[in-house]
DNA sequence: TGTAACCTTGACGTCAACGTAAGACTTGCC
DNA sequence: GGCAAGTCTTACGTTGACGTCAAGGTTACA
């Protein structure tokens, strides 16, 4: 007796918890976690309680973890950012549904693109301090090849 | 009586902890936080057992700050980083007195210029992977955008 | 010479992001 | 149908990076 998918019809590759936590390098506690956090649901629940998720879980995982380490946004941040990504997609399908009237509809479009913008502008600010950073340590690499090689020329010219 | 400057002749323009916190940003918590981690030492004490540090020290808590924020490091990384550095600093020093012997020198070099290599290859791995969520966003704001304009033409076609 | 502001070393508190263990229920598989 | 393996909730533990007293010594300045 299985009650197999409660909320979404269609997009049913239910994976377990564990498989999930398998496949993306997490713990299921994390997962867990992550969904008291209101970063990560399943998509569907099993009778027993068993969380289903289906495979976009993954890429969302796949995200969470970008804008966490790579970022290193906190949850709370990553979370700001994916609610803003879902907000999107819901301005999407309600467009193609022709559901929201336009004015809410284009409210909360601006409303994201102000927040898209915020974001590329850290983003790019980070991007610079993280080459300038990056060309001091590729000057300093090229500074110690050039003593390596005087060093080495040195030791020959004594040696010989 | 104060016996002002113990270790390093020269260079002593003395900051009190809560100068340097002052000027930093940082509280004096934190600075004497690092030290114990190895991080950051003042460069000479007073009788009293007063910190006393030069100005350098302001510039290596930028250089901490950067690693920490700027690139996630956590403290014990930003620590493995600046200790090359500071061998570096005393390879460069001990080449000037011609202190060490060369065999020695060179390995050393060649150590240091591994670990540069190897920060570098993560620093532009890390650029590489923000450029391109970066990129990414950038689309998405430009599809928010064309969207929008899509609506407010259908609204003036609407309301004329 | 007082005294407010600063510094010292503990030591305990905190917050995010999980880890881990317990006890009970479910599922998959032979 | 039995049992190992997986999952559930609950709850306490841990780690990093500090914050925040407390109790006492030191400095700087009027």
């Amino acid at each position: 007796m299985c009650a197999e998918d409660l909320t979404t019809p269609g997009d049913t590759s239910t994976l377990r918890i564990g498989e999930v936590a398998k496949s993306t390098g997490l713990t299921t506690r994390t997962l867990r976690y992550w969904e008291q956090l209101g970063l990560l649901s399943p998509n569907s629940h099993r009778e027993s309680g068993e969380r289903l998720y289906n495979a976009s879980a993954i890429e969302r995982v796949g995200r969470i973890r970008e804008l966490q380490d790579l970022l290193g946004f906190s949850l709370a941040e990553v979370k700001v950012v994916l609610d803003a990504e879902d907000d999107l997609d819901r301005v999407r399908s309600d467009y193609r549904a022709n559901k929201t009237d336009p004015r809410r509809r284009r409210d909360l479009l601006v409303d994201l693109i102000a927040a898209n913008d915020t974001l590329l502008e850290r983003l790019d600010n980070t991007v610079g301090r993280i080459q300038a950073f990056r060309d001091e340590r590729a000057a300093t690499g090229k500074r110690m090849r050039k003593a390596l090689r005087e060093l080495d020329a040195e030791r020959s010219a004594t040696t010989r």
